[in-house]
DNA sequence: CACCATGTTCCTTG
DNA sequence: CCAAGGAACATGGT
């Protein structure tokens, strides 16, 4: 489910729900999802902790507590990879099949649940620091992002995957920003003008905070575990996220009608993942004049 | 059975 | 050290 917006759409949903809460037990079910801490340090941490605040840096939640004598401040981060989820249920509903990680805060339980088992709960904080900067701050500028881009020979899209030169981008939002930008996803990214910087720089943000708006309308229902909360799943059949899918421009169109020229999108394969565009609107500038030779 | 999947990390090869 | 490509992780959908 996860890029940038969703999470932040999570960590938004989450927080007035989860702050001011007192762990009371944990049970960790799967203890592969751990990164950097064992079941036992978890429980010891966090039994009697309480949430004081949850934020986002790249596609990490940010989960602050503090223990029982309001002590010892401390940090868990969480990833939730391909298909993890959190969200808080009544206790006496029935946990998912494939929940890794459940704490008990009284009336509900905080869960994370991953089919994948993908995702991580970690206590090392220190995997912040390798993200980019976060691109809808105002630290990052269009010139940081010319800086960044600068110093890679790599095809832009696949550069736009690496957290370290942004933090948040997926492999949804890499291809729909390229295709805001009119950018060809193969330009090696030393090699983008200014103008297609620029234009990168806007997209990105324009696409990621358009996400951000339209998810945060959406009504988030984790009550049950049976019913879903209709905002992440672009491929699932609910008319909710038939919707969303629909704003997407060219992620999953294959073969479909570009929305802005009629051309139609492609896929293809960069870096082993899935790249989508539109060959009208995105042109591959490969060669500058080459001379003609009169002969 | 085949192939595909919103992410990350590790490994090899050059 | 960097870049590129691939596999791995584990499960489910089509």
């Amino acid at each position: 489910m996860p890029e940038l917006p969703e999470v932040e759409v999570l960590v938004r949903h989450l927080r007035p729900q989860l702050l001011g809460r007192t762990v009371r037990g944990i049970r960790v079910r799967r203890s592969k999802v751990l990164s950097g801490t064992s079941p036992r340090e978890l429980r010891r941490r966090l039994s009697g902790a309480t949430f004081t605040s949850l934020s986002r840096r790249g596609k990490f939640l940010v989960f602050q507590l503090h223990g029982p004598n309001l002590d010892e401040p401390f940090t868990i981060l969480g990833h939730l990879a391909m298909t993890g989820r959190m969200y808080l249920q009544p206790r006496k509903v029935r946990l998912p099949k494939h929940a890794a990680v459940i704490l008990n805060c009284g009336s509900e339980n905080f869960v994370f649940e991953d089919t994948r088992y993908f995702g991580r709960f970690t206590m090392d904080a220190a995997a912040l620091d390798k993200l980019g900067p976060e691109p809808l701050e105002g630290a990052f500028t269009a010139s940081v992002l010319a800086s960044a881009v600068r110093r890679s020979g790599q095809a832009i899209k696949v550069k736009l995957l690496d957290q370290k030169m942004v933090a948040g981008l997926g492999n949804i939002y890499a291809s729909e920003a390229l295709f805001l930008a009119r950018v060809s996803p193969w330009t090696p990214a030393r090699n983008l003008s200014e103008q297609e910087i620029k234009r990168l720089w806007r997209a990105l943000r324009q696409v990621l905070r358009d996400a951000i708006t339209r998810g945060s309308t959406v009504p988030l229902d984790y009550a049950g575990t049976e019913q879903r909360d209709g905002l992440f799943y672009f491929g699932s059949s609910d008319s909710t996220a038939a919707s969303y899918v629909e704003r997407l421009r060219v992620y999953d169109r294959e073969g479909r009608a570009c929305r802005r020229c009629g051309r139609t999108i492609q896929r293809m394969v960069q870096a082993a993942r899935s790249t989508f565009f539109c060959p009208g609107c995105q042109p591959c500038k490969r060669a500058l004049p080459k001379e003609h030779r009169s002969a």
